[in-house]
DNA sequence: CTAGGGTTAG
């Protein structure tokens, strides 16, 4: 039984090599040899596309280095298979080699094969590379199209060059290159990641003006500059303009537009938009969750946010959220501000259980909120979790417990301060049972 | 006779 090609089986092939642990996938291409390999050139490039395609990389080198022994030669679509399949591995150099050869033996690339070799050489910021190979094109008279010109733009922008991206624009349109709203995003990336806003939307209007419409991906260059900026407020309102285009925000643009607002102190605005968000049905995940009830935290002052901060924080329990130590932190001082003391405490002990670090003003803020309610006990717990409460944390505790005459108690948290290298200036009261102390501890 | 090429975030 010889491999017989059928799109079918291409596909059924790939699909059995996924389901295979990475190790034991080459010795399908092994099989396939000892199986009376290809009956034409054709199928091995099929199966060879596949291979690329499904991202199995190494697999397509090996199937290529046994093509000899199929006793095929490979032809302009096998070395082009073999140029992406270098692209992908993130080895241009070794693709160029490939478009060199074919060059020299005067099999000529495609200007597909030029845009993929191109475009690896810009993606990792060689652009004398990709140049160069543009400059190769010219020689064999193959002509770069939008999509050539789009890869060297972002290259060129991925480099620092924004001005020279902006230039090559500017000859586009002049040659007579109709640019599209790719070549547009591009360069409007390239003026936000910079800081450049403004000119970038002086590129929107132009390509507006011709009549290209701009997707997602163009309102989310502009975000993500309005918020390294400073103008947060603007990019509420670029969500708004983006609706009455119709098109359509994506996850992407909500929570770049949601960190933008956290950043800059908008958190009563971001919650609104998280709610919008949720309504549409998108997940907003952990660490942006984590960032959010941080924001809600700092802002629990006002009423409304603690009441924001205590519905994220449950939704974020219930659905099992990793919860990080600064989040903790923040919550707890939350639950401090609103008097919340037993939640407060349960979290410190969360937070202690699952073993972050317990800071020392968390710690302070836990007790002083214990006493002031009163709850002194759970006040004197606080200080066999693992971390150091302040000196004044101390004194405040031996304080209390002085008032209420309970000489016991003092002793224990002044001992328990010595214990870990805190002498209080608050005393027990009763000098006996300050050396009583001393002489158990020091 | 045909495969195939270009976007975005914290």
């Amino acid at each position: 039984m010889g491999y017989r090609n059928s799109r079918l089986r291409v596909e059924d092939l790939v699909k059995r090599i996924k389901a295979l642990p990475t190790k034991q996938r080459p010795r399908i291409v092994d099989s396939i040899e000892t199986d009376r390999g290809f009956q034409t050139l054709s199928e091995f490039n099929d199966l060879l596309m596949a291979f690329v395609t499904a991202d199995e990389l190494e697999l397509a080198l090996k199937l290529y280095s046994n093509l000899c022994s199929y006793q095929l030669d490979p032809n302009c679509w096998t070395f082009s298979i073999m140029i992406r399949c270098y692209c992908k591995k993130n080895e241009p150099n070794e693709a160029k080699k490939i478009i060199d050869h074919m060059v020299e033996n005067k099999i000529q690339p495609t200007v597909a094969t030029f845009t993929v070799l191109i475009n690896a050489f810009c993606r990792s910021g060689r652009v004398q590379k990709a140049l160069e190979v543009l400059g190769i094109m010219g020689l064999i008279n193959r002509k770069p199209t939008i999509q050539t010109y789009n890869c060297l733009l972002k290259g060129l922008c991925y480099v620092g060059e924004v001005e020279k991206a902006h230039e090559l624009l500017r000859n586009i349109k002049k040659n007579s290159i109709r640019p599209d709203i790719y070549t547009y995003t591009a360069v409007m990336d390239g003026f936000c990641k910079v800081g450049r806003s403004d000119e970038a939307l002086e590129l929107l209007d132009e390509a507006l003006g011709m009549g290209l419409v701009p997707n997602a991906v163009t309102f989310n260059a502009l975000f993500t500059g309005y918020f390294k900026e400073g103008r947060p407020l603007e990019g509420v309102g670029l969500l708004k303009q983006m609706k009455e285009r119709n098109c359509w925000p994506d996850y992407i643009s909500y929570s770049t537009l949601l960190h933008g607002l956290l950043k800059w102190g908008e958190i009563y605005i971001a919650m609104g938009i998280y709610k919008e968000m949720v309504g549409i049905g998108f997940e907003v995940d952990e660490r942006m969750m984590n960032t959010l009830l941080r924001g809600l935290c700092r802002r629990s002052r006002r009423e409304e946010m603690l009441k924001y901060a205590y519905q994220v924080f449950d939704k974020m329990k219930n659905e099992g959220s990793v919860i990080y130590a600064s989040t903790y932190d923040l919550v707890i001082e939350a639950f401090c501000i609103g008097k919340d003391a037993d939640k407060a405490m349960d979290n410190l002990i969360e937070m202690a259980r699952v073993g972050y670090a317990l800071r020392r003003i968390t710690l302070d803020k836990v007790i002083h909120v214990l006493c002031v309610e009163g709850k002194l006990e759970e006040a004197l717990s606080v200080l066999v979790l693992h971390g150091i409460p302040s000196k004044s944390s101390f004194n405040v505790l031996i304080h209390e417990f002085n008032r209420r005459g309970r000489r016991l108690g003092a002793g224990n948290v002044f001992g328990a301060a010595v214990k870990v290298g805190v002498i209080p200036e608050r005393e027990p009261r009763g000098c006996s049972a300050k050396r009583e102390v001393l002489i158990s501890y020091v």
